[in-house]
Order: C-alpha cells, then sequence, then structure tokens
DNA sequence: TGTATTCCCAACTACATCGGTAGGGATTGC
DNA sequence: GCAATCCCTACCGATGTAGTTGGGAATACA
C-alpha cells in the first residue's frame, strides 16, 4: 500500500527544499522536477497544495520560486502526506448498521492511529538524513 | 484508509462462519448476505477467493455453503486481508531512480511492516470476542 | 515601460479501479 | 429429474489517478 504518486512528488520536493534550506532554500518548480524526472506542470499542483497548506511559501517573477516555511526538522511527515492526500474530499464512513462492521471499523482505527504513529514520529529532517546515509553507503562501492 | 469493501465483507463473513464454527458451522452465501445486509452474488466472489486462498471450504447442492478449513483462533487477519486485496496484480514498484524516492520506498516498507504486524497480531477470534464483548456492552443499556 | 520569468488557477482527458450486476454452467440431495 | 447451491466469467457505471493544457497575474530587470 504505497503512497500516491501526489504523495511522493510532494515529499522528494520537500527533501529537495529542504537540502537547500541552509543556504537560503529557495528553488523552482522546473528546477526540482528536472532533478526528480518528474512533469514539472504537475509538480507545481503539489507545490501549491503544500503552500495553501502552510508548508511551503513561494515568490513570483524572476528568481521566484518556492521554501519551506520551517525548518526541515519542524516538518513532520505526517503534516506533509495529511495536507497532500486529504485533497480528494469528504468520505465519511456510511457507518454500517452490525456489530461486525462495528468491529472493522474499530480495526481500522488501529491502523490508522499506527500509522500516523510512524508518520508524526518521522521529520523531513529524518527522511534528508536517511538519504545523505544511503549515499554514503552507496558510494562505499566504488572504493 | 479504510479496507476495500471486498476486504469488510469478507472478514465480517468470516466473523459470522467463525461464530458458526463451534457447531459444525456451516453457512450459505445468501444466509450470511441477508444477516448483513451485503449483495448475495457480489459476496459470492468474496468467498470464492476466499476458498481459493485456503480460508474456506465450499460444498454445492442443496444444504451446501461454506465453512472454515481452521478454527478461528487459527485464522489471521493478516492471512484475509492479504488473501483479498493481493487480488489485483501486478503492481511491482517502476523503482523510481533517485536517493529522495529509494528513501520513500523504505518509509512506506516501515508502514506496511506497521500495518502487516497488526494484522498478524489479530486473528479471527479476536475479532469475534471484540464483537461479543460489544454486544454485550450494547445490552447494558437496556437494563 | 516593456518583457521575460516565474508562480497561479482551473478545465480537460485517458485510463484503471471499485463496487456491483448478470448470465449461464456444474454438482449434489432428495 | 429437479431444485438448491456453488462456480466461472463477462460486463457496466461511477469515481479516482496521473497527468496535460491553456491561459492569467506578479515581479525583476533592462
Amino acid at each position: 500500500m504505497a503512497f500516491s504518486s501526489k504523495t511522493d512528488y510532494g515529499l522528494v520536493a520537500l527533501i529537495e527544499l529542504g537540502s537547500a534550506y541552509p543556504s537560503g532554500g529557495v528553488m523552482q518548480v522546473a528546477e526540482i522536477a528536472a532533478r526528480q524526472s518528474i512533469p514539472d506542470r504537475y509538480l507545481e499542483q503539489m507545490l501549491t497544495t503544500l503552500r495553501r497548506g502552510g508548508i511551503l511559501r513561494s515568490t513570483r517573477g524572476p528568481k521566484g520560486g518556492y521554501q519551506l516555511m520551517r525548518s526541515p526538522s519542524e516538518v513532520l511527515v505526517a503534516d506533509v502526506v495529511n495536507c497532500l492526500e486529504g485533497e480528494s474530499s469528504t468520505k465519511d464512513t456510511p457507518t454500517r448498521p452490525t456489530a461486525e462492521f462495528q468491529v472493522l471499523l474499530e480495526l481500522d482505527q488501529q491502523l490508522e492511529a499506527a500509522r500516523q504513529s510512524l508518520l508524526r514520529s518521522t521529520s523531513l529532517q529524518d527522511l534528508i538524513d536517511r538519504r545523505d546515509v544511503q549515499s554514503q553507503e552507496q558510494s562505499m562501492y566504488f572504493i
């Protein structure tokens, strides 16, 4: 049960922006899209959503772009995921009648709680660190 | 992030069959479907899948029906969920190139592991017990 | 002031999946 | 033989996913 492509794209974009954060931290859609080989006009939509969600700020015109509102360690993966996949509106459970369905509802809430707990315990900075560790390991093969 | 209706229907059907297990434990599709108010011709498909998955056994003809292959405490919710939603084949990750996507893949595997862990720690008998406890609580209101 | 650059907003499309319906066949008990 | 039951497979409409596209509005810079 993977993330949707929206969520994936949004997260990798934020990893890029988070990596740039210490040094100014402004990047343009086209730049991020090129580095990650994803469609730029599509990525634009995710960044717009993240801006509306208070995670990014944008500047228009030449030399414009996007940057993080907070530092990478203050952005939780849960924030991002909820922002990006909360999108498709408003499906509250139609509440099936029987006790059996009720039990499944509880089980489902248990699963969702576990998921949120993991997502809340991971920050953007954690993802950046993992990427850096991994890149390091990768380069070891060439020694 | 709820279960699909297939998974829901399959699980409630198994709760019904599990409750009947001590006393013979044969029930017919139409019977289960009526008790849970779900479309019988649709439920048929889920029970077929569960039979192919080795969770149910079936008998045809008059007085036929379905029954559990193992006792409810030997059937894990993980078995059922994997059987029912493993269905729609063939989606192996197209393996995105960058290190950033790799990190997301790991995170996703972490989430999936947590989910499976919870589903593996819950048996059909557990669900039956929870339903019974809940029905008990429900009836307390009428004292 | 003009113009290129960048983000902004919204509509449109192709395709897959979901939830369900439907037709007809195979087995079995009576 | 015949009715009950499961079995297999095709089909269908609605919804969601993964984009594409067509413009508009702000801004740096000449």
